[in-house]
DNA sequence: AAATATTTTAATCATTTGATTAATTATATT
DNA sequence: AATATAATTAATCAAATGATTAAAATATTT
């Protein structure tokens, strides 16, 4: 069918259309998105997107897991460290999601929401079911609290670290957060959120 | 044009219409509702939609508008109550929204991902602006840590609270969650969230 | 009961949308 | 250069979709 040849790494038509593709879908969802959206956004002729990609619906695996496996993914290796401390880890995880969520502040709300309507995405996320039951990460907040289901801290600890980024809308729309004022609040973020994490897994 | 006389309350043809949208909107965005599937769903003909609320997106704003009052606008007064403290202030959100998310566990993520698509529906969110700059309860945390900005907090209560609901879906997909243990997390949470909440208040 | 107003329905429109086709252009192979 | 392969384009399709219309059914008023 296509590409048979052909591959010069990044300003290939295939690469351009997938680019495009991130962005609209990042921006618009699934739904929303028109594949003559991505064609335009691309400068390509809206053939050519069925001609490598076949469908709208295939394109969109294809985002979909790179924006999970960005979400998700990114923190296994941290979460799986034996050689790093509870606390080390939750500093780690606080650094690496600033970092990435400051780059690209709409994939939360983009993977949770498609998530919840394309609930066969699960191949892509198998990895957080398995760090959810065996990873270090897990097994030490066991050890630390093993009066309190482990996935209760896991969760605070994802949650004020993304929900900001999934509330910035709302915040944004109430007139009370300037795009300047949420960075700041971000960056401030960085260093309490160790804190905060911490603070958490001491309560009894 | 519609409904000079007739308001039966409940069963009108009006009401039977904007439940099926409620329902439908929730569930699968503003983008991927089809107006046949309101039509269906609320067993009327599809002219009747138009009929009574004109069009798609009318119907749309109208049962946004309610979605982002249960949201936001059951805490408010909470949050004004001049006579309650800070930690029962916690306490009496964290009760509020455990009993209403339980009911509506998919309206966080309706409401946080259609806000940033129609960034127009501030009218209905105009509470929350207020809320964040001169509620009792923000003046409260500034009294109680004059040295954080009190945004900090109030995202990390909310966030605690809601989150998750938004990252539910992402847990079931993971195959380490059924709805059974998604409950008991919750009722868990119930006691907890105050107690975490505290803690975080009581971060240097 | 007759007249009027309101509600409901089936049929239909005009666009939009995902996808395909057939022809054309560009690139690689012999 | 001739030929084959791949990439690109313009035109078009069929289905889906939001909305409207004109007629029929139902309710309300006189």
């Amino acid at each position: 069918m296509a590409k048979l040849k052909n591959k010069p790494a990044d300003t290939s038509t295939e690469e351009k259309i997938k680019e495009a593709a991130r962005k609209v879908f990042l921006k618009k969802g699934y739904a929303a998105t028109r594949t003559r959206d991505i064609a335009e956004e691309s400068g390509i002729n809206l053939a050519l997107l069925n001609y490598y990609f076949r469908s709208k619906e295939k394109l969109f695996q294809l985002v979909m897991s790179e924006k999970v496996q960005k979400l998700f993914g990114t923190i296994t290796p941290i979460l799986n460290n034996a050689d790093t401390t509870l606390e080390k880890k939750i500093e780690l995880i606080a650094a690496s999601y600033a970092l990435m969520l400051t780059e690209y502040p709409e994939l939360p709300l983009f993977v949770l929401s498609e998530m919840k309507n394309h609930p066969d995405q699960m191949a892509a996320n198998a990895g957080l079911g398995k760090i959810l039951q065996q990873s270090v990460f897990i097994q030490q907040i066991k050890e630390r609290r093993p009066d309190i289901n482990p996935l209760q801290f896991f969760i605070n600890i994802l949650g004020i670290i993304i929900f900001p980024f999934i509330i910035k809308p709302v915040l944004k729309a109430s007139g009370s957060l300037s795009n300047q004022a949420f960075s700041n609040l971000v960056e401030e973020r960085k260093k309490m959120i160790p804190k905060w994490a911490k603070a958490m897994l001491k309560v009894t």
